[in-house]
DNA sequence: ACAGACTAGTTACAATTGAAACCATTTTCA
DNA sequence: TGAAAATGGTTTCAATTGTAACTAGTCTGT
């Protein structure tokens, strides 16, 4: 008689967890989708360009600053600079590297998404103690340490 | 002057929610993807099959106990069965309904990626002490219920 | 009994994605 | 120096996926 112990899908980590994300990214990216046409793909890239205001990245960096694989990324920024929402220029020093920065149009897209998505993040954790909250930010920083 | 406050992406629930999930799920399947040539969906469908043994559930009930949409579930079973490892039926009284089960070979492969499942969950798990493993528990339970 | 609405599951087609090959440039080091 | 290796980024082609439309069967209300 061999071991059938099945895996409680229902309690098994990676899948709640795979569940929990799918659902939360889902909900924010519905929003900005139709709204602005934003993949979830371009959305990361406009808020990392963001973060690194001014720092000019490369589409390596932005590749490793979103953990997404440079193809997707190159992808990404061909649609984000073609509808004039990103900048790109040539490093100077390194004809290679790619210098990206957010236009106008890009931070406006950005301040708008933004404070929805921080929004959509406080709704969460509102239901969340902060004992909770805290253990939370804890465990996350043991498992996927940055 | 508009405020241009970045996502502080690196704190950002959603974001480190989702590539936590995604370094855990690739771990696991790149293991058994190779090994027997399973697709991340293929495997859930299996895994939802063992843990409902005997209950011959519907492609239907699959897709909902796997939160997967209905075509990727019949393109699943398609293979599953082509590759006799599900054992598919009509249900008598609804001609519609398909009846599923595991074959011998579809338990087999259960029988070794099911443990090295878990034993991954213990060693991640296992980077947390048990407060922190008890509220993990409870934020997921809160923020996704089933 | 049977028309219309509904459900289970599949198929077809377009859009997205992933892997590998590729080009241009820069770095390394013999 | 300059040949080989490495790097940044794009392209190409095939495989995967998502959406909508479809087939087949069942249910509902009259």
């Amino acid at each position: 008689m061999t071991d059938h112990t099945p895996l409680e899908l229902e309690r098994f980590l990676p899948y709640r967890l795979s569940i929990l994300s799918n659902r939360i990214s889902q909900a924010i990216a519905r929003e900005y989708q139709q709204r602005f046409d934003l993949t979830m793909t371009e959305w990361r890239v406009i808020a990392v360009l963001a973060r690194f205001d001014g720092a000019g990245l490369s589409a390596r960096e932005v590749a490793e600053r979103t953990e997404m694989d440079k193809v997707a990324v190159s992808r990404a920024l061909a649609r984000l600079v073609e509808a004039k929402r990103v900048v790109r220029r040539t490093h100077d020093g390194d004809k290679r590297r790619s210098v990206l920065l957010l236009s106008a149009k890009g931070w406006k897209i950005h301040d708008v998404v933004a404070p929805l998505a921080r929004e959509h993040e406080r709704e969460l954790l509102a239901r969340l103690d902060a004992d909770e909250r805290r253990a939370l930010q804890r465990v996350l920083d043991k498992l996927a340490p940055v």
